[in-house]
DNA sequence: AATGGGTGGTTACTGTAATAGTTACTAAGG
DNA sequence: CCTTAGTAACTATTACAGTAACCACCCATT
């Protein structure tokens, strides 16, 4: 109940009028006696409130034979109504505020997103958005939170590829890390990036709650950067499981030797380049 | 400009954040002060404006040489977002709503529409919903407000027919009445119907401003004589051209002596019967 | 016949929160 | 001392939720 008169008033509606029409749905005809206890809006209020809903066209009226009774729209028929108010009002948002958002300005500039919640928020978008390809460099801690719509991008067809840091890859698209191990055992900072379509890259660090910040851009060659980022950290996955053919373990250790042997960095410089 | 923020507000903004994000969206990034004088926000209330606006992930904010500046979100992004928004919630009432309005009900009932704009706003909700066929029996008062959906529902591949009351048949698909300069020339009321998928129909009567009432109704019945109505009056149409083959005032003049002749009434009573 | 409770509806008021707008203050820096 | 930059506190209006009181009718019970 509170969900629904939540988000009923983001339609435009108050919450005896919601009241009122969820009311109305459950038992109509009734007249405005009768709806006032039913919906526990006082009966002092319910003629205005039917009113409203009048103009609204939401409720009908009608002459019974003792008094008016109302009935409501059918919810199916509301639906539609507001989809198209809302159709028509997102168009006119659209049109004029694209057209102030003079398309000349610099589209290599960086937009800062800050704080977990607002991230996954944003990432969600730019995962709804996807087309074509979606690249991921992501951890087990944010994959619950963008499943849904990654599930949803590939049944539209988006081509998904990347590296996840976890145990429980939800993707066969996706390859963990070489040094899955290492880097869960040592739980330092995330660093997260996610790039759509070869248009838009977001990258950033994931520390915890309200300081981690990532940053996303349209620059191209930023975009570039981060989409070929991830497809050599697959080549390098590939071509060092290649190379050794042994099992986990040993191969983690491979990796990390042949890192030290040809980067000319200590083990704990290795380390804290990550 | 006026127009743009009452969009916007169905859309959940106040006005100072309206004018905040668009002023952001001509002139990026700038501080505090400098929104307030592009935006005509009180400087002593930008602040506040920007809290609000950064919470929703509509302007950003980042550290700049000498105070913190603020740019918008791309309007694309906006509107994908405010578009997901209000899918969910859309989703969530009409789960919700359909729920509640058990179907058990009676299907067979009558809503009643008041009111020339009601009936209008009505009528092109119906229309926009057509999936197959639109049954219309339509004068030219009405025609220009439901024109344009009119127009989309053909494009979609919904068939159109009927007949119309009017000197200038926007469609090719309706049939001028054939007693279309009596009517006119009489201008009493006008009984208008329209038909939708042989599923549901509107009938009813529009005068002049709010005394105008159609109702609408899904019973099976009802729906069939509507679109019967209209496919009959066609069909009488037809016959009576083809029986005829006169030019159009002689047809008319045939008509009415046809309907005098095997009907039994009167010229007086043929003309109050329509 | 009187009474009182349920039905059906109206008018007017109160408290609160959001919104829009104002006034006044601090404080740095040329 | 003027512009820039930001803050604190106040007012007025409105929408919203909730309350109190009243009228008028009908009808069953005492």
């Amino acid at each position: 109940m509170e969900q629904i008169i939540n988000d009923m008033k983001i339609l435009g509606l108050n919450e005896y009028e919601i009241k009122a029409y969820l009311s109305l749905l459950s038992e109509y005809p009734v007249n405005g006696y009768n709806l006032s206890k039913s919906s526990g809006i006082p009966r002092s209020r319910i003629y205005e409130v039917l009113e409203n809903l009048k103009n609204k066209q939401i409720v009908f009226e009608e002459q019974g034979e003792k008094a008016v009774i109302y009935y409501p729209i059918e919810p199916a028929l509301l639906i539609e109504k507001m989809k198209s108010t809302f159709g028509r009002v997102l168009e006119n948002v659209d049109t004029y505020t694209r057209k102030l958002y003079s398309s000349k300005k610099i589209d290599n500039n960086l937009t800062v997103i800050k704080g977990t919640k607002n991230i996954i928020d944003f990432s969600n978008l730019l995962i709804s958005q996807a087309v074509e390809r979606i690249s991921l460099f992501l951890w087990d801690d944010e994959m619950p939170f963008l499943q849904n719509n990654l599930d949803e991008a590939i049944k539209r067809g988006v081509v998904l590829k990347g590296i996840y840091f976890g145990q429980n890859n939800p993707f066969k698209e996706l390859v963990i890390h070489r040094r899955i191990n290492r880097y869960l055992s040592e739980k330092k900072e995330r660093h997260m990036i996610i790039a759509i379509d070869t248009k838009e890259v977001l990258s950033g660090i994931i520390s915890r709650g309200d300081e981690s910040q990532v940053t996303w851009t349209k620059d191209r060659g930023f975009v570039r950067m981060g989409e070929d980022y991830i497809e050599h950290d697959l080549m390098i996955n590939l071509y060092a499981y290649r190379l050794t053919g042994k099992e986990k373990d040993d191969f983690e250790q491979f990796v990390d030797e042949v890192r030290k042997e040809y980067s000319g960095f200590t083990e704990e410089q290795i380390r804290n380049f990550q």
